[in-house]
DNA sequence: ACGCTATATCGTATAATTGCGATGTGACAA
DNA sequence: TTGTCACATCGCAATTATACGATATAGCGT
């Protein structure tokens, strides 16, 4: 399973991994409250959601094997937090990407959609 | 349809979309393709790719309903390229985020997984 | 040993995504 | 008008993601 229609490099690979990861926005939020929290046990994290605590743990697998966060088990408990290595290794990936266009900040204002006409 | 479990700002939502917009390899490659070649219509980005013309179409509406590029119509074909504002807009967001931790370089050596036992 | 707590994982239902071929539309040339 | 090219969109099949309850495991206190 996960066959792969293209091939990307083993970088670009793992950056989409994270891309992919961060895209859900329970996973997203999850990483916010991390962030914030510094360190938390599943269970804390289950109660900032409304989801089931077996709903949260596949979120935290895979916040994991994106190498976004780390987890470590702390007598009954597991312990996560943010992995800095991963999210600093992200924001230098996405800080270089697309270098040919795209690097003075611009003021932006935001529309749904666009395809002047058809 | 696309029901919320999760309320994030509007701000949250959009990056959000965007990230699971790029986390997609098909379509993170259409991104570098663009970024490369500046401008292209859709037949020459299908020519890049092993997809079927419809498919390629489907992924270029995602890409542009996540505000990543922008389409023009050009005679009778419709000629693509980045939107560079929402590149600088995912750029800023992604370096502004997670404020507390992760903010000087470091070195990185990747691991597939981790969770010291269990 | 027994229960209790915290978790991960499994099985499974449902929803979303991804892919394709077919179809419709607009631009343009003959 | 007729044909063709370049597209977008529709309808549908196959795959993947997401959610849940149930179950298994590990640590810890009694």
């Amino acid at each position: 399973m996960e066959q792969d229609i293209i091939t990307l490099t083993p970088a670009q690979e793992r950056l989409a991994q994270m891309l992919k990861a961060l895209g859900n926005p329970v996973r997203f939020q999850i990483m916010q409250t991390l962030a914030e929290r510094q360190t938390c046990i599943t269970q804390e994290i289950v109660e900032t959601t409304p989801l089931a605590q077996s709903t949260v743990s596949q979120h935290l697998k895979v916040l994991r094997e994106a190498g976004l966060i780390r987890g470590e088990i702390e007598g009954p408990a597991t312990c996560y937090c943010v992995d800095p290595d991963g999210v600093r290794w992200l924001k230098d990936q996405i800080e270089g990407w697309l270098p040919d266009c795209c690097n003075e900040p611009a003021p932006m204002m935001w529309q749904p959609e666009r395809l002047t006409t058809r």
